[in-house]
DNA sequence: TTGAGTTAATCAAACGTTTGTTTGATATTT
DNA sequence: AAATATCAAACAAACGTTTGATTAACTCAA
């Protein structure tokens, strides 16, 4: 009962933070969008500042998982292993649309010191996973001796630039106000195109038309 | 002498803003911050929603001004052009990273809508401006028949991600949490290669080593 | 099965802070 | 002497949080 009244704070509080950041929604509102009494969100969590710990906490661990499995996974080659993390990394960001941006202001925010060295340490040790995946191409001769680095920046860079908000997205891709591109299967193959067609040339030293 | 004042008071509430957000950021804070009475900032800006009006409205013209006399540039390649470009781009967000922060924050944030809806749309017409000089590169023969809008997208989207905050983007370099980035020649100068060389790779039909 | 006793959950109301803003007096400049 | 700039102090509103009462749910001997 208390676990899942938690999650369904949790979830409201996801999409409000994501929407208006952490100081510009109040407990009340949340406690108004998700249909509880203010005191609730005290009651379980403590505080809000504790509310968005258990958010992030919740989610962390789950993401590095797929990629340290990917990582060292012997049976594909390194341009293969980079093509799966591209289509699984913009699936699971257009999944979580609203996660996703919250977490991104999160890490731009110096406030909150600690909840920002916590998921600092978590955007770059993933980061550091794909790096080593194109070192590893590199030293194989298979890959251009590319920027590592800067390398996974653009890719992750490249997926967060059209999460910034769907209004900016849709005039970039000069569509309609009312598309939504986030949950547009549509679009989702397009951007995965897109980057795999772009690291692919970026990559690989002769180019692979796939 | 007011506006010496009322530039001093903008400069300092970018570097807030950028750091602690527009809610995050107290106007007593500002006024500490910037030597003055916490009166002045309602005094020369009316209130702390017009303070940030004026601090884009002021920076929001110079954007696109450059922009539309390269698209219009008919001594230039459009590879030059994107070259130029980038070398622009990453030249002056790194020159004013933290006001690139705020700006980044203030489009994520539907809170203030009329604020994003025109933020929205200057980013959009810079963005659209790109793709326009890369459409005319795929008319033209030279660039391969690539995504133009998603394109623009990995241009912006990889400076944008190691701007998002000094301490990812020195874990993501492996560098000391002491090195500074964004006024570091070195790191400006990595950065436009690797989106050069990068885009060289996905435009351009023939790799073109320089 | 019952029902008294214990715990957990919910709520409206109030608390102390902090917020952006205004005021009215004082200083400075023109 | 008129206009502009500065200031400490006070203002009302909103904030996160706590309280104490009330209700619901569960426990387990009789």
């Amino acid at each position: 009962m208390a676990v899942d009244k938690k999650a369904h704070i949790m979830n409201h509080a996801i999409a409000l933070f994501a929407d208006r950041g952490f100081e510009g929604t109040s407990i009340r509102e949340l406690a108004h969008e998700a249909n509880v009494n203010v005191a609730m969100v005290n009651y379980y969590f403590g505080s809000k500042e504790k509310l968005v710990e258990a958010i992030i906490d919740e989610k962390a661990a789950y993401m590095k998982d797929r990629l340290e499995e990917l990582e060292a996974n012997e049976r594909l080659t390194e341009i293969e292993k980079i093509d799966r993390l591209i289509e699984d990394y913009v699936t699971r960001i257009l999944a979580g649309a609203s996660f996703h941006k919250f977490l991104y202001k999160e890490l731009m925010d110096t406030k909150r010191e600690d909840i920002q060295e916590f998921l600092t340490n978590s955007f770059a040790r993933n980061a550091k996973s794909v790096a080593s995946i194109i070192e590893k191409g590199i030293q194989k001769k298979i890959f251009k001796a590319v920027d590592p680095a800067l390398t996974v920046a653009s890719i992750i860079g490249s997926i967060s630039h059209v999460m910034m908000s769907k209004r900016y997205c849709n005039k970039l891709l000069q569509k309609p106000e009312t598309n939504e591109p986030y949950t547009d299967d549509e679009f989702r193959i397009r951007l995965i195109n897109h980057i795999q067609n772009m690291m692919h040339s970026h990559l690989l030293a002769v180019s692979d038309k796939s």
